[in-house]
DNA sequence: TTGTTGACTTAGAACTTTATAT
DNA sequence: ATATAAAGTTCTAAGTCAACAA
């Protein structure tokens, strides 16, 4: 890799990642062009697909267009596609008792070993699908496959070069005992009784809490002064009003960016410096600021950027007129950011201490409010300053100017008794409310998106904590219903209705991959789908049952994931994609995320989809501790956490950009695997050489090493000459060094010179060697030590080989999304209680205080 | 029924501080 | 000691989801 690409700023690094990806670039272009733009695209609604209603063949995939009223689409269809019927599908409809779901709840699809490849097998044919056989132990169900190349070409297809790891996995169906899968209204009533009965078991898990506290850790009196009246998860309220979020809130207001001050520093335009006026500088600056990043580099952010620009400085009569951006030339204004962030490095420490009690001032004075009269910190007080609007992606907005916000553009909400914080001088609030229902103490509108923002208590306020809790009690609840609710949807993958179908089909795919619930996007955002807004061209199928996914998701990164799905699951997908069949269509024509929800709402209390993802997130981390070795060391423990975090994080797909050197590192491990090579194909020679019959035995000594190029070869021998010649005259050195010391007499420089004789000798040895492919024996070398040789090195290159898998994954993954959103830190707290781990092992600082409300659990609590 | 908006959580990038290698 | 990398923190964009309006 070329330096260039070294010093690449992140966002460049990540926009590279991004569109190196020809596959799905090219869906999302032609994705987004063949829609008719007709103001806020919401997807066209697309003609409906339906299953008929009367037909008794539950699976017989007539389809009928009942397109009425639906937008006719540009594209046509070849009429052959129409009306196929699949006899496979019908094939495999053993009724109501084929029941696919998983019994013992637990691990999401993309987790899973095979343990059991028997097993797996076994279930998967059909005879066995029938509900009569009742298994008591569940086999596993779910298989996840190394690599996808062999078996799955398709992927080959869709992956980018990046070497993205591909996952397969498979849910295995699972029949369910029969007293169990009574659904519907039996279930529901039970559903309500053991509801109950959670509430009070919660209740009195909180009440052991309280009692463990007392005696529990001291883990350092660290930060806990008065902790005991911040304590809030101790004396939780039962019935409180849910909707009422304080009695009292006072806070100072909002903290507003100083005014800009002019540097004067000239931008050019056609070559010539030009005065801009203060406001107009302040833009050009925003710009020249990002210079040479890939924001300022990006077509739609030039664009955008200009168009607000120049139109400023055309309000501003700047003169000559800027009209093209072309000819604008913002460097100045980037030396002189850059100079500035030098001269910030570079202050003296009286400078740095000053602006340090400047931030402290800034900390108290808008930094902390009170809630109940409870002190608490507040989050985000800065009003966002004005500066370029960053969308990620291909964000339509992207470049648009972000105006300063003023005061009285801002709303704030305290008590009625509060006093209300003076406005910035010469200025006003926008409105005072008393809203004791909102937990935000301050809001305003956003010019380029027109969203609103808001200023929050901080993650470690109680406000935050209880609704923490209260999310993962939720996807602890879910835990307790998850197989019925599976047992629902893989019952309806086969209902009749078309919509009740894909409804199911969606919920699988939420449940077992983790997706997001994917709400409808607006014309001027980045295209990016969720579950419920996947397109044709994100979603490809492979026979028998392979599915592989590519889209792009939240922040537009990419999901690329191949898996194995259920039957009735892989059959379903195929049946939504084959009528309209058309890219840009939405695979799920009849549903909607609320429709999604409202119907998870009444499989359980609080449930929606994004709670499966914390959910599975949390259930699959607590199994995964399970490899957590009992009397390791601590390092080896944090091993194993570290890994199951990074399970958890591939599940939910949170990824990261590759760091700076990155590619470096990379290389060096790849040069030592390199090295082992060479020296297993020098071992290999020799053998040849001591017993030139074994050509004909073992063919396999005569194949050339894969990725040993001459060149490499030639290079890596100069260089191991290199190396010996400074370890001879370091050696040589020392020695002399010794000797003086003992009062001898050094070794004459002559012998130092014979020695590295012996390595330009063996030099021309390992030349000679290279022309002719011969490898003469060393010393006492025989085929048998040859071979151990060999073995050896095979090990290591194999080990060094794993070590770079798991550098390459590790690296664009991200741990802290999932340990700071998704897995319950109970978990984590109970874990370093039972394996003696501290816990700022694990925590910082500001997650210890995040998760304060978490901290008490004992080493036997379960998730 | 659909579209819109408000309020909140989740997300990666960017920046800052600390640890580690040279 | 200084440079570099890694860890930790801040920032704000981008989701989710429900309430409300049309």
């Amino acid at each position: 890799m070329s330096s260039d690409s070294e010093d690449m700023p992140l966002a460049k690094r990540k926009e590279l990642q991004r569109a190196n990806n020809p596959s799905t670039d090219d869906n999302i272009d032609s994705g987004s062009d063949s829609d008719t733009p007709l103001g806020k695209r919401k997807r066209p609604a697309v003609r409906k697909r339906v299953l008929d209603d009367d037909d008794d063949d539950d699976d017989a995939d007539t389809l009928s267009s009942s397109d009425s009223g639906a937008p006719a689409l540009k594209r046509t269809r070849p009429a052959a596609a129409k009306r196929k019927s699949y006899k496979d599908d019908s094939s495999d409809s053993d009724g109501e008792g084929d029941f696919r779901g998983s019994s013992d709840s637990d691990v999401p699809l993309a987790k899973k070993k095979a343990a059991d490849s028997k097993n797996t097998k076994n279930n998967g044919s059909k005879t066995n699908g029938t509900n009569g056989t009742s298994r008591t132990k569940p086999a596993p169900k779910y298989k996840e496959e190394s690599s996808s190349d062999s078996d799955a070409p398709l992927a080959k297809k869709a992956a980018s070069k990046k070497t993205t790891s591909v996952i397969k996995t498979k849910v295995k169906s699972e029949p369910v005992s029969s007293s169990k899968s009574k659904l519907s209204s039996s279930t529901t009533k039970k559903r309500g009784k053991e509801e109950a009965d959670d509430k009070s078991k919660i209740k009195k898990v909180k009440k052991e809490e309280v009692d463990d506290k007392a005696k529990v850790k001291k883990v350092k009196k660290e930060e806990n002064e008065d902790e005991e009246a911040d304590a809030w998860w101790l004396n939780q309220k039962e019935n409180e009003d849910e909707s009422v979020k304080w009695t009292s809130l006072k806070h100072n207001g909002v903290y507003f960016p100083p005014e800009y001050v002019p540097h004067g520093v000239k931008m050019k335009y056609d070559g010539k410096s030009i005065t801009l006026a203060p406001a107009v500088e302040e833009v050009a600056g925003f710009f020249g600021a990002l210079l040479f990043t890939e924001h300022a580099e990006n077509p739609t952010f030039q664009e955008n950027f200009f168009k607000d620009f120049s139109k400023l400085a055309k309000a501003h009569k700047t003169s000559p007129e800027i009209t093209s951006f072309k000819k604008c030339d913002f460097t100045p204004m980037y030396e002189y950011y850059q100079a500035e962030r030098e001269k910030r490095k570079n202050m003296t420490k009286d400078q740095k201490e000053a602006a340090k009690e400047e931030k402290m001032a800034l900390d108290e004075m808008y930094g902390t409010c009170y809630l109940d009269g409870r002190k608490e910190k507040v989050g985000n007080f800065r009003i966002e300053p004005p500066g370029l609007f960053r969308g990620r992606g291909k964000h339509p907005k992207t470049g648009c100017l972000k105006l300063r916000v003023q005061p009285e553009q801002v709303s704030l909400n305290l008590s009625k008794d509060a006093p209300v914080p003076k406005a910035p001088a010469g200025h006003k609030w926008g409105a005072i409310v008393h809203d004791d229902t909102k937990t935000w103490l301050a809001t305003w509108k956003e010019n380029v998106n027109d969203s609103t923002k808001y200023v929050f208590l901080a993650a470690g306020s109680s406000l935050k904590g209880q609704s923490d809790l209260k999310k993962f009690e939720t996807a602890r609840g879910l835990k307790k219903e998850i197989d019925w609710i599976r047992r629902g949807y893989m019952t309806d993958l086969k209902d009749k209705k078309m919509f009740i179908r894909q409804r199911a089909t969606a919920m699988y795919l939420i449940d077992r991959l983790a997706l997001r619930a994917g709400n409808e996007k607006g014309e001027d955002e980045a295209d990016t789908v969720g579950c419920c807004s996947l397109r044709f061209e994100h979603v490809t199928l492979e026979k028998p049952n392979i599915m592989h996914l590519d889209f792009l998701g939240k922040d537009s990164i990419r999901y690329q994931k191949t898996v194995e799905v259920d039957e009735q699951v892989f059959k379903n997908i195929r049946l939504f994609k084959r009528e309209p069949a058309q890219e840009g269509d939405d695979l799920f024509d009849r549903l909607k995320t609320s429709e999604l929800n409202k119907h998870l709402q009444n499989l359980m209390k609080g449930l929606t989809a994004k709670v499966f993802r914390t959910y599975n997130a949390s259930f699959t981390f607590q199994d995964q501790l399970r490899k957590t070795p009992k009397d390791g060391t601590v390092a080896e423990k944090l091993l194993a956490y570290n890994r199951a975090n990074r399970d958890v994080a591939i599940l939910c797909n949170h990824q990261r950009a590759v760091s700076k050197g990155h590619a470096g590192q990379i290389g060096k491990i790849e040069d030592k695997v390199r090295a082992y090579k060479y020296q297993r194909m020098k071992q290999k020679k020799m053998i040849l050489s001591l017993e030139p019959k074994l050509k004909k035995k073992r063919p396999e000594l005569l194949e050339p090493e894969s990725d040993l190029e001459d060149d490499w070869v030639e290079e890596h021998e100069t260089q191991l000459m290199e190396k010996e010649r400074e370890r001879i005259k370091a050696k040589f050195e020392k020695d002399n060094l010794k000797r003086k010391e003992n009062k001898e007499k050094p070794m004459p420089a002559g012998e130092l010179k014979d020695l590295l004789k012996e390595v330009d000798v063996r030099a021309k040895e390992l030349a000679k060697e290279r022309r002719t492919g011969v490898v003469p024996p060393t010393r006492g070398a025989t085929v048998e030590k040859c071979n151990a040789q060999i073995l050896k090195l095979d090990e290591r290159i194999a080990a060094t080989r794993l070590t770079l898998t798991d550098k390459e994954e590790n690296k664009q993954t991200a741990l802290g999304t999932s340990k700071i959103n998704y897995i319950d830190p109970r978990i984590s707290a109970a874990w370093c209680e039972k394996h003696d781990v501290p816990l700022d092992k694990i925590f910082t600082k500001t997650l210890r205080d995040k998760f304060k409300w978490a901290m008490t659990v004992d080493a036997g609590w379960e998730f």
